[in-house]
DNA sequence: GGAAGCGTACTTTTT
DNA sequence: GTACGCTTCC
């Protein structure tokens, strides 16, 4: 490594970043310089003469493997196509692509999110019969994910559900689709039945690196154990006191795990903190020193104590806004600096919207991230079902979407003769209505037919289409103008013909989005299906990374980012922790304080908490506590702001009244 | 049989 | 805000 390079790491991080060969476990601290040690570390791989194509590296977001190529990239100067950065989902479907066949699948499959899981398991419930009451479709989901990731054994609290989880993989097969847990379940399957398959990729990724490790999940840690059993040459890298997801099967045994399969690892601890002041080191170590079960870690900080950490409690949510949105701009303003070093975290999604109320008021540039994606709104999920059937006609779950979507005279009882007929002969809905559609004892009427053989012209028309011309992007426009998408629209909203030309133009930036993608040079293989398996994965449009906006955001999606300036909102109880999570499992309050570690953590300079005193939970209107994990922080290290008793609700509101009508 | 209109409940976190 | 279910109308 080149001593330019060198002195830019300390010694624990330079370690890391030249031990290539063997195990390697790093326990990195919150703020430890962890993203550039391993961006590092990668590019002291490449100049130790392994090929990039060698080389594996796992993240969970698509941000962070996004990010991390990047950094790499830049760091390096080279074009790094065959470099291999991906979340362990996407290189699921990497496999998947390669192989699945051996499973029974086609490659052309599609892939199931929860709300197509949901439909699904609802179509199950009505094709079983399954009286409504008691029938949680949403339950259900996490049951059978739990089912078939083993975190969850059939026992004599859930084995009413088998015979529908059964139909649910039956369905599944039919319909050449896979859920998200089957992104890893099924190339685990398929390592362990066709080590041939397994071999292939064994030989050729000889270096894998997982980030996030404590995030992983027992059957993600099976997954690239396979991988890396022949050679060892593993890192992995984590953070106990970060692990977040473990309602997502994350399971921070692993790290043990790791240590018992991989005996002769080498660990390394990064514990210098290169971003946070002492005082908010201190009080998130404070904190976090009240969970059982961690390993110990020593964070230090050269920095100097900075602000006290600033509490304050507003009356209620559209107050709490409003400070927010006051506080930050005052700071921007005051003292020169950009909206986008300012973060502003909350437990739940629904906390952002009284928030985004005042950033909108006061004119306050602002982006959300997570939430409803781009992908899920109504409209786009439409056009994907389209094509998702054009790719993979079997798909019924999409199929059912679109059959009378733009309305073409095709009911719920036309689709009901069509199941009748498709469970008969153990058809998928596609193969059922071409076989109707001709057939002389057709239980349909000749209009009906008429209808079902225009909706299958239509679709292999554009298949065709799809496949051979070189223009995908243009005929994905020629296909919404062929299905009318406007005239839908603009029927759908005749009372508000805003609302369809917002839609219209989401579809439109939908499109230019497909552009993009196809007209990348880094894409080899720009098929349709390909494009569809990506969005699936795809959290967020990664596109819009504009600068100068508040990043307003949950604090799992905060997770990896760091703000000058950080607002956590709705430090309450019921919310932080949340009364749901200690519901399912009171054991679940260490996991909450490991969410407000993560959120304290993200802020350099200065942070600020919010309580308020009432706030509006599904129309009502709640007293609300202050967190009790904020006596856990030490006083010194807090300037508590507490509400201004003398000034009466009427007043308070005057105020706000007229603070608001100054800005607009 | 299919479409349109209205009311109600929903929101823990994400690949 | 939105998705789903129930009722009513064509």
């Amino acid at each position: 490594m080149s001593e330019e390079l060198r002195s830019q790491l300390n010694a624990e991080q330079y370690e890391t970043a030249v031990t290539l060969e063997g195990p390697l476990l790093i326990i990195a601290g919150a703020g430890s310089g962890k993203t550039r040690t391993i961006t590092f570390r990668m590019a002291h791989m490449l100049d130790s003469g392994i090929h990039q194509s060698q080389i594996l590296a796992l993240t969970f977001t698509n941000k962070a493997a996004k990010e991390m190529a990047e950094r790499v990239k830049s760091l390096t100067g080279k074009k790094l196509s065959n470099l291999t950065v991906s979340t362990f989902h996407s290189f699921g479907v990497k496999v998947l692509k390669e192989s699945i066949s051996h499973l029974g699948f086609r490659e052309n499959f599609s892939i199931y999110d929860q709300t197509d899981q949901i439909s699904l398991i609802k179509d199950v419930g009505r094709e079983l019969k399954i009286p409504a009451d008691g029938f949680d479709p949403y339950m259900l989901s996490n049951l059978f994910s739990g089912i078939k990731t083993n975190r969850i054994k059939w026992d004599g609290t859930n084995d009413m559900w088998r015979p529908a989880y059964i139909e649910y993989l039956n369905h599944l097969k039919v319909y050449n689709a896979v859920d998200f847990d089957d992104l890893i379940v099924l190339p685990v399957k398929l390592f362990k039945e066709y080590p041939d398959v397994l071999e292939g990729y064994r030989e050729r990724y000889k270096y894998i690196m997982v980030d996030e490790f404590q995030d992983t999940s027992l059957y993600q840690y099976e997954f690239m154990k396979l991988l890396a059993d022949a050679h060892h040459n593993i890192c992995v890298v984590g953070d106990d006191d970060q692990s977040i997801y473990s309602w997502r099967g994350a399971n921070y045994q692993n790290i043990i795990n790791f240590e018992k399969d991989f005996p002769e690892l080498k660990e390394i601890k990064l514990e210098q903190n290169y971003r946070s002041t002492q005082n908010i080191l201190n009080a998130a170590n404070q904190l976090i020193s009240n969970n059982t079960n961690r390993k110990e870690k020593a964070l230090w900080s050269g920095m100097d104590s900075g602000k006290a950490i600033q509490i304050y409690y507003p009356e209620d949510e559209t107050r709490e806004g409003l400070f927010i949105a006051e506080t930050l701009r005052t700071w921007v303003v005051n003292e020169g600096r950009k909206y986008h070093d300012v973060g502003v975290l909350v437990r739940t999604n629904s906390l952002t919207a009284p928030i985004e109320e005042a950033f909108l008021d006061l004119n306050i540039p602002y982006k959300v991230s997570g939430g409803t994606s781009f992908f899920q709104r109504k409209e786009i999920k439409d056009v994907i079902a389209y094509l998702r059937v054009i790719v993979n006609p079997d798909d019924d779950v999409n199929l059912l979407r679109i059959i009378n979507t733009p309305r073409r005279g095709i009911g719920i009882k036309t689709v009901q003769t069509i199941r009748n007929v498709a469970d008969e002969r153990g058809f998928s809905l596609y193969s059922a209505i071409s076989a109707l559609r001709w057939a002389e004892d057709s239980p349909l009427s000749d209009r009906l037919k008429g209808c079902l053989a225009d909706f299958l012209s239509l679709m292999e028309m554009y298949r065709t289409r799809f496949d051979q011309e070189r223009k995908k992007g243009d005929v994905l426009r020629s296909f919404i103008d062929a299905i009318d998408f406007w005239g839908y629209l603009l029927q759908e909203h005749h009372t508000n013909d805003k609302v369809a030309k917002w839609k219209f133009q989401n579809i439109l930036r939908f499109c230019d989005f497909f552009d993009r993608w196809e007209s990348n040079p880094d894409n080899l293989s720009p098929k349709l299906g390909t494009y569809l398996n990506k969005i699936t994965l795809m959290n967020q449009s990664e596109e819009g990374e504009e600068e100068g906006q508040v990043n307003l955001m949950t604090i799992h999606s905060a997770k990896g980012l760091e703000f000058d300036l950080v607002f956590l909102a709705g430090v309450e109880e019921q919310i932080l922790p949340h009364a749901r999570a200690l519901e399912e499992n009171p054991d679940n309050i260490q996991e909450e304080r490991r969410l407000f570690y993560v959120a304290i953590t993200r802020a350099r300079e200065k942070l600020f908490m919010t309580c308020c005193r009432t706030r509006r939970i599904m129309r009502e209107v709640m007293e609300t506590g202050p967190s009790k994990f904020l006596e856990e922080i030490p006083a010194e290290l807090v300037e508590f702001h507490e509400p201004d008793n003398n000034m009466d609700d009427e007043l308070a509101e005057d105020l706000f009244a007229k603070m608001k009508a100054q800005f607009k």
